[in-house]
DNA sequence: ATGGTCAACCAGTAGT
DNA sequence: ACTACTGGTTGACCAT
């Protein structure tokens, strides 16, 4: 095992698996190893001392580590590793791990967690951008309401609307708005029955604004639902 | 004390 | 059946 101590004064540490040198003991499957774990009686001693070429003893007295912190090096080749692409082959797992000095499984492992997190940025990524979109949408929903609001308090006179079936002009008191897709319906006009029309608005500062907002569809080409 | 990070594990699943 | 992978979880460690 060995310890360091890194310049962001973290305490990095590298702890080699018992038996990867000489241990007879090494087992023939890696799946079958938990890498935490503490073999018991007289391999004991060789899990907590065996490691690295340049592993020292502990100079605090602290008791040794049991979990295993990649040191600096291996850290970089991984990430250097995981750039060109993110899964390995047995091939590319084996001597990755022998160039890192840690076990094939170890390697894969890490791996695993390393698309995991990777993962896990994105979503976390895609999760910021739709609650921006969210907002963003509010907020004009918001705009969009008052500004129905403001044009139903006009009060120069009932503006005046043209019927696309007719081509005669109709109060607007006779339009209203679905209150569940917001779109603009005519009632009672056109031969007495509720029907959405596509409305010309008459005076155009009203059309304009009407279509002005953000990229929005403008009213009066919205279908109705 | 507590929350975050990360190596390691396990269960479930898909492909062969 | 075996292998490789994902999602979820655990536990050690660290920073605050």
């Amino acid at each position: 095992m060995a310890v360091s101590r890194s310049s962001s004064s973290s305490l990095e540490l590298t702890m080699s698996m018992p038996g990867f040198v000489s241990s007879p003991s090494f087992p023939s499957s890696v799946k079958d190893l938990d890498i935490n774990q503490v073999p018991s009686g007289a391999e004991e001693e060789e899990w907590i001392s065996a490691g690295m070429e340049d592993e020292e003893e502990s100079t605090d007295g602290a008791p040794p580590r049991k979990k295993l912190r990649l040191s600096k090096e291996q850290s970089r080749l991984l990430e250097e590793s995981f750039r060109q692409h993110h899964s390995l082959n047995p091939r590319q797992k084996e001597a990755l791990a022998l160039q890192l000095k840690l076990r094939p499984r170890q390697v894969e492992v890490w791996f695993q967690n390393r698309r995991a997190r990777s993962k896990l940025k994105q979503t976390e990524m895609e999760c910021e951008y739709l609650k921006r979109w969210f907002g963003s949408l509010t907020e004009q929903n918001r705009r969009l309401q008052r500004e129905v609001e403001e044009l139903r308090a006009l009060k120069v006179g009932p503006p005046t609307v043209i019927s696309p079936h007719s081509c005669e002009p109709l109060p607007a008191s006779t339009l209203t708005m679905c209150p569940r897709c917001e779109r603009v319906t005519t009632t009672g006009v056109d031969k007495g029955s509720t029907k959405t029309t596509r409305t010309a608005v008459a005076n155009p500062t009203i059309a304009a604004t009407l279509s002005s907002e953000n990229g929005a569809p403008a009213l009066q080409s919205r279908q109705s639902c």
